[in-house]
DNA sequence: TCTTTCACTTA
DNA sequence: TTAAGTGAAAG
């Protein structure tokens, strides 16, 4: 839309691009000329990698943000607060995109809250098997996604380790980063060929720490002055008393809400500091149509957790990177249309995936790494620590040429990511508990990490979420499963996530029989505990 | 710390 | 009217 904007714009008053030709040639030159230069320019704009996302709200994230943003998770699931919505410019009005989010730690380290304030506890638990949410528009042409406001305000956080209905797993009082990911569909409305595109923005004020409750008074009042649901919590001595009669108390009317209300007013100074949130990084070039940009959002080394763990202004305030995929055949088909929750109003929305685990590549200096990359992906339940530095590649691949390996969907680098010193980079792999087939592939499968990837991308089924039961990977090459035989790409590799409406899947049961292809599909619920 | 229950709210 | 989202408080 934009880029047509200015492709329009440019041509009465602008510069031609048959100004520097010569007077002689004709107007079909010149009209040819102009063509092939608003061509340019509308590819150049709306190219995966200029993709343009700003954060909604960004001035009440950042509030949130600068008190140490904390987020309840629930074994049922909770929303997150303030919601994660996005306004998304330069995109292809009639490209399908995929849109989704992952969360990712945002470091190693176990938080507790004294003294009023975070700090370190000790080493963080085994990562969470990673989960993506797909935004239910998933696919949708650019033009939709442009058109208003793309909200992610249905995404659950749980605790719960066998979450069943695909909410997004954490681990309490652990640092996370949300990460928005958008993906080019393919022809198949999938995504994960080897020609899939993608782009990945990180909004580091939206990084949170993962609470049962909450813990400093401030986001509590935050929560509350702000989220309509918390409205009946809103102090008024009215309200508070009433409170507290309902419950029987014999409290003092001024009650725990008014005591914080009083306490933080006094002390109040959130006022935003950022400009808007534009995207402002500026895509390096990487090899193999690799782009990325962006600057560590912390600084692990640091002892002080207020500080550096949350880290404050920071310009550009938005991580993104762009990845084109050529080398690889993971492939994903996207489905995202079709309920995860059929008979759920609020189920009915929800798409997940999973995504690996990430904090020791997201953060550390672990030098850009195929084989940590590989192994991470394929230990979605396993949280190994890889070493990085042993891959063919290294670092070298961080500002040269990715490996194949590295080059594809299901290795999306992670947040943070830093551009020189060493790439940490973030699995990516696909998890999702929307009807549509998630078929991950592992395009160079190399040692045990193909079978460990394989337990790794749990997929669930509409129909297993409402039996509240999980569904665990199963390959088979033997499946007879129409999702699965419809789902194959055309280079011969089946899609990670393959839409097939009106299809229902076919548990697959050879799971190993995928080790090679890495394919993921739907899987037999039975088999998830 | 975590889970459950509660009263209240929004949509 | 009802389903679902809130933080508080008890356990």
């Amino acid at each position: 839309m934009l880029a047509r904007e200015r492709g329009g714009a440019v041509r009465p008053g602008g510069i031609s691009p048959t100004a520097v030709l010569s007077n002689s040639q004709s107007n079909r030159t010149d009209e040819m000329g102009w063509f092939v230069l608003r061509l340019t320019v509308i590819f150049f704009f709306q190219s995966i990698e200029n993709i343009k996302a700003v954060l909604h709200e960004r001035e009440l994230w950042k509030k949130f943000h600068e008190a140490n943003t904390e987020m309840i998770i629930t074994k049922a699931g909770r929303r997150m607060f303030p919601s994660y919505k996005v306004k998304v410019t330069r995109m292809n009005p009639k490209t399908k995109y995929i849109l989704l989010i992952d969360i990712v730690p945002a470091d190693d380290h176990r938080y507790k809250f004294c003294d009023n304030k975070w700090m370190i506890a000790g080493k963080a638990e085994p990562a969470m098997p990673g989960r993506l949410y797909v935004h239910p528009d998933s696919p949708a042409t650019g033009a939709h996604w442009m058109r208003q406001l793309v909200s992610f305000q249905k995404l659950k956080l749980t605790n719960n380790h066998l979450d069943p209905f695909g909410h997004i797993i954490l681990n309490s009082m652990h640092k996370y980063q949300p990460r928005l990911h958008i993906v080019k569909a393919d022809e198949n409305n999938a995504f994960g060929s080897k020609n899939t595109a993608y782009c990945t923005h990180v909004f580091h004020e939206t990084a949170f720490i993962s609470v049962t409750s909450y813990q400093n008074n401030k986001i509590t009042q935050l929560k509350i002055e702000n989220n309509p649901f918390a409205k009946g919590f809103r102090g008024s001595e009215e309200g508070d008393l009433r409170v507290s009669r309902l419950q029987g108390k014999e409290y003092s009317v001024i009650s725990k809400n008014m005591v914080r209300q009083r306490l933080l007013s006094s002390h109040s100074h959130l006022a935003g500091k950022f400009g808007a949130g534009v995207l402002t990084g500026h895509p390096q070039v990487l090899s193999s149509y690799q782009y990325e940009t962006g600057v560590p959002l912390s600084n692990s080394d640091s002892q002080d957790p207020m500080s550096n763990h949350f880290p404050q202004s920071r310009d550009p305030s938005l991580l993104y990177h762009c990845f084109k995929h050529r080398d690889n055949a993971r492939h994903l088909e996207l489905g995202c249309k079709r309920s995860y929750l059929e008979t759920s109003s609020a189920g009915s929305e929800e798409h997940y995936f999973r995504s690996g685990p990430s904090y020791e590549s997201s953060l550390l200096s672990h030098p850009y790494c195929t084989e940590a990359i590989t192994s991470r992906e394929a230990c979605m339940y396993g949280s190994v620590e890889t070493e990085c530095g042993s891959g063919p590649g290294d670092t070298d691949e961080l500002t040269n040429s990715p490996s194949i390996n590295c080059n594809m969907w299901a290795t999306m680098q992670p947040y943070p990511h830093y551009s020189v010193e060493g790439v940490p980079y973030q699995p990516f792999t696909a998890h999702f508990t929307s009807t549509a087939t998630i078929r991950p592939v592992v395009p160079h499968p190399t040692s045990s990490m193909v079978s460990r990837s394989q337990v790794d991308l749990g997929v669930y089924t509409s129909a297993s979420a409402q039996k509240g039961l999980p569904v665990i990977p199963q390959s088979s090459s033997s499946s007879s499963s129409p999702a699965v035989s419809g789902s194959r790409d055309r280079s011969g590799h089946p899609p990670l996530y393959h839409k097939k409406p009106g299809s229902p899947f076919q548990p697959l049961r050879d799971f190993s029989a995928y080790a090679t292809q890495g394919t993921i599909s739907i899987q037999d619920p039975s088999h998830q505990y």
